[in-house]
RNA sequence: GCCCCCUUCGUCUAGGGGCCCAGGACACAGCCCUUUCAAGGCUGCGACGAGGGUUCGAAUCCCUCAGGGGGCGCCA
């Protein structure tokens, strides 16, 4: 019954939900899936300073948005609950109170004035900065009486003083020497807990069995592995995978560009994209393999495999892969995720609102973009009647030869019948009578159509648009 | 300053003693395909941080150094 995985994503809402939160809840929930264990979603927001509903909101949203479905949580509730930290205060002063009783933890009345002093003058000596230890030597009858007088006091773990050893699954081997950590806080003047301690309380109480979070947290574990001792429970399994950085090599942060999953949804970024490239950002099966759906990466996931080193984040190769993504999408299941930004772009056009040429439109383009964005410009220049884009595009058409070419393929058309076929031939017969053919008979067409040089497919083009549509800008 | 982690093409990475004078992908360049632009195909460019060991043999194991990153809070 122990046996079953559990597994936590657990973030602070104090802003959005950014890539590397995601990735780590990716992983999580892999893993999760891949092993019929347990994902849940817990929110870290014992900084009433910092942490906003709209966080939390976006948070859901963004999570719900990407397919990371949680299994406990907010929202879902469950049996280990609630789910919120702020409701669980009570949890964590019977914890610390517990701790206190059997002297693993003291209460501390030096100031944060007295403590900042003695940081600075640490750090002037070229000592290691953590607490000397004042409070946890004061009597018992001292201790008592100050707080009975109500002294604003925290509580302290002692840290005893002996290595540590983590066998992290992604790290190997990590050990750290007793007297690199002070005694440090686990409950604030204010009765409000601190994170280290909310961790471990949380997790042991909500009975989770791998930790899997970024590198960040790998120097926390050290303190985490103390307080499970304390607390005489068994630590979980820990898997530290390794940061995602920016261009200039620092972690992924705001000032890097868009970082948040909000934001890849409004430019028109896949779920299954963004998904697929933030699981390769760190992890990979052993093999060459680039392109996964979701589900094959549940199959194929395995924690093992997370790397190490950290890597940038190439917003080259997410556009790229987003564009793989959309163009194996069935147009039936991409249409509707086009529509909103074709809408948006050209929002007075009711050619859109005609199901049969949003999906020719849709099947017209799809080769053309790699974001969803890219439907709007795409579209445009298909749908709206434009004068040529320069010089060259206007003298294309300004000729006699197609001046004649138009004037015999819009007769042409006139009478062919309007499939891919009729008017194939329809154009192949207006050249024959213009003396034009190949690019000479196609550029000129697609010129005086479009306006432009390039862009989609012609004979796509045609159908789109329909018979009087063409027949008028030829004639125009 | 102290502690911890990391180090293969510009970027993501494969590789874990001989299969590697290092493979794939993005980007870039060229060519092919093509009525255009894309998409696709092919080719090219391009890396084992440095120095010492160990070994018949090292990108792979060991040590040192260097570089990068993270943490050191009554933030998470």
């Amino acid at each position: 019954m122990s046996q079953q995985v559990r597994v936590r994503f657990a973030p602070s809402p104090t802003g959005y939900l950014h890539v590397g939160g995601a990735r780590t809840a990716l992983f999580n929930w892999l893993y999760a899936r891949k092993t019929g264990g347990k994902f849940i979603l817990r929110i870290e927001d014992t900084d009433v300073e910092r942490s906003t509903q709209e966080s939390v909101d976006g948070l859901l949203r963004d999570m719900k948005w990407l397919g990371l479905t949680w299994d406990e949580g907010p929202e879902v509730g469950g049996p280990h609950g609630p789910y919120y930290q702020s409701q669980r205060l009570h949890i964590y002063q019977e914890y610390a109170r517990r701790l206190v009783a059997n002297g693993a933890a003291y209460p501390c009345f030096c100031s944060e004035e007295e403590l900042e002093a003695k940081r600075q003058k640490a750090e002037e000596e070229h000592r290691s900065v953590h607490y000397d230890g004042t409070c946890r030597r004061l009597s018992k009858e001292e201790v008592d009486r100050r707080v009975a007088a109500g002294e604003p006091h925290v509580i302290r773990v002692k840290v005893p003083e002996k290595d540590y050893v983590l066998e992290d699954l992604v790290r190997g081997r990590v050990e750290w020497k007793a007297e690199t950590l002070g005694d440090f806080i686990i409950l604030r003047s204010s009765g409000m807990p601190v994170y280290n301690f909310c961790v471990v309380v949380d997790d042991a109480d909500m009975q989770i069995s791998h930790v899997v979070r970024a590198e960040e947290h790998l120097t926390n574990t050290h303190r985490q592995l103390i307080l499970y001792e304390a607390l005489g429970i068994k630590p979980p399994v820990f898997g530290h995978a390794s940061l995602i950085l920016g261009e200039d090599k620092s972690k992924l942060s705001k000032r890097h560009g868009a970082t948040a999953v909000g934001q890849y949804a409004i430019d028109g970024f896949l779920r299954e994209a963004l998904i697929n490239f933030l699981a390769l950002l760190g992890w990979n099966e052993g093999n060459d393999r680039e392109i996964y759906s979701v589900e094959e990466l549940i199959e194929c996931f395995a924690l093992e495999r997370i790397s190490k080193s950290p890597g940038v984040f190439d917003h080259n190769k997410l556009i790229w892969m987003n564009g793989q993504h959309l163009r194996a999408l069935p147009v039936e299941k991409l249409v509707p995720l086009v529509e909103p930004f074709l809408k948006n772009a050209l929002p007075d056009d009711r050619r859109l609102d005609n199901p049969e040429i949003l999906r020719k439109l849709v099947e017209l383009i799809q080769i053309k973009m790699n974001v969803l964005t890219d439907a709007g410009p795409v579209a445009e220049s298909v749908l709206r009647a434009s004068p040529p884009e320069n010089e060259e595009a206007a003298a294309m058409i300004a000729t006699d030869k197609s001046k004649a070419l138009f004037a015999a393929l819009a007769e042409e058309f006139a009478k062919c019948e309007w499939v891919r076929d009729g008017y194939n031939a329809a154009i192949k017969a207006a050249g024959k009578t213009a003396e034009a053919k190949g690019k000479d008979l196609f550029m000129p067409i697609r010129v005086k159509i479009t306006g432009s040089c390039h862009g989609p497919e012609l004979v796509g083009i045609l159908d789109v648009l329909g018979r009087d549509e063409v027949i008028n800008r030829l004639k125009s």
